[in-house]
DNA sequence: AATTGAATAGTCAGGATTGACTAATTCAAA
DNA sequence: TTTGAATTAGTCAATCCTGACTATTCAATT
């Protein structure tokens, strides 16, 4: 349900064809979905069988390519937009970090060898939060935008001190054994 | 594919049928997945017939039921969960947060009421907090399962310190203005 | 003894998702 | 100026996922 209030939300802002919405989300809202792009495709031709979103066929015939789906919100699709937004900012939806399973069942492991698995999983933890402090993410967010990069941060920055943890204790056992 | 890992992971400590492993899986590792039945038989088909788990029909005729299915890790499974694990704990696989979507158009809304509703979602996460602070969470864990446990606890904590801030932002900006 | 409600055990149709594909256009280098 | 790679634009078949359903057993009430 979050898709559907990111689409409304981005065609709301400016009228898109499905392309390049789905360009748009994969860019400047890449923290908030992986969205693929036949699911944008599907999502948005549901819309627009409810009646949130018209499909206007794009007047200036360009040569001859198949004439691109313009997308342009309708005020029933303004009002949804307003309800999910309202229902979205009031509510928690937990998230799921699959790389607990694998912290699940370290003990199948020898702590040595965890220790140092656990280690490529930090330098990639470290990368991804080199990537949100790099000035180019930094300059891209004014308004919600560099409420989310905060957000990234600090989530990223919670992940590395946890992880240090875990290898600390992991290490510990296996030195205290 | 954390899936496969979880499944066979609960199947290497002791082999069950399709009902009791997605019982387990809810009530003991709710944090990690929320997996649904029929998409556990799926996974477990699927495994079975690429011969990582083997389906024994229950021995011990229970009247006259449909006699149930227990599946048993094999040691080409035994093997596929090892090499799962250690490409689980060595990667970050990034999370999503689909409340972020939210964040992202805030702006779409004046400023009194985005504060009022984000004191709402402050309330579910602390709630959700509380639930891990709970002793019969507490208890529940040793070994892998209480690092998850502490995961989610700093997470949690991590989410509403930015939720907090979050607010203030947008206080500050309804003030100011 | 019959009725109700909950727990156990699993299935299935239908909708959601996506990897892989087509096909035109642009751009750069050989 | 021809080749080849990259970008633009979208589609489709195959797979994945799950809400809703069936059906039995068990326990407690009436």
């Amino acid at each position: 349900m979050y898709r559907e209030l990111l689409l409304l939300g981005v065609l709301r802002h400016k009228q898109m064809h499905g392309y390049e919405l789905h360009e748009f989300i994969n860019r400047d809202l890449a923290f908030c979905t992986d969205i693929k792009k036949p699911t944008a495709y599907h999502l948005l031709q549901k819309m627009a069988e409810q009646g949130w979103i018209t499909e206007i066929p794009e007047t200036n015939a360009p040569t001859n390519r198949p004439p691109r789906t313009v997308y342009q919100l309708t005020p029933v699709g303004e009002a949804k937009f307003l309800d999910y937004l309202r229902q979205n900012l009031a509510t928690y939806s937990p998230s799921y970090f699959n790389g607990d399973v694998g912290i699940a069942f370290i003990e199948a492991l020898p702590p040595e060898e965890a220790v140092e698995l656990l280690g490529y999983r930090k330098v990639a933890l470290q990368k991804a939060l080199d990537a949100v402090n790099h000035p180019h993410v930094e300059a891209h967010g004014k308004g919600g935008m560099w409420l989310i990069i905060e957000h990234q941060k600090r989530h990223l920055q919670a992940e590395i001190a946890w992880l240090d943890d875990v290898i600390a204790h992991i290490s510990n056992q296996s030195h205290s054994q």
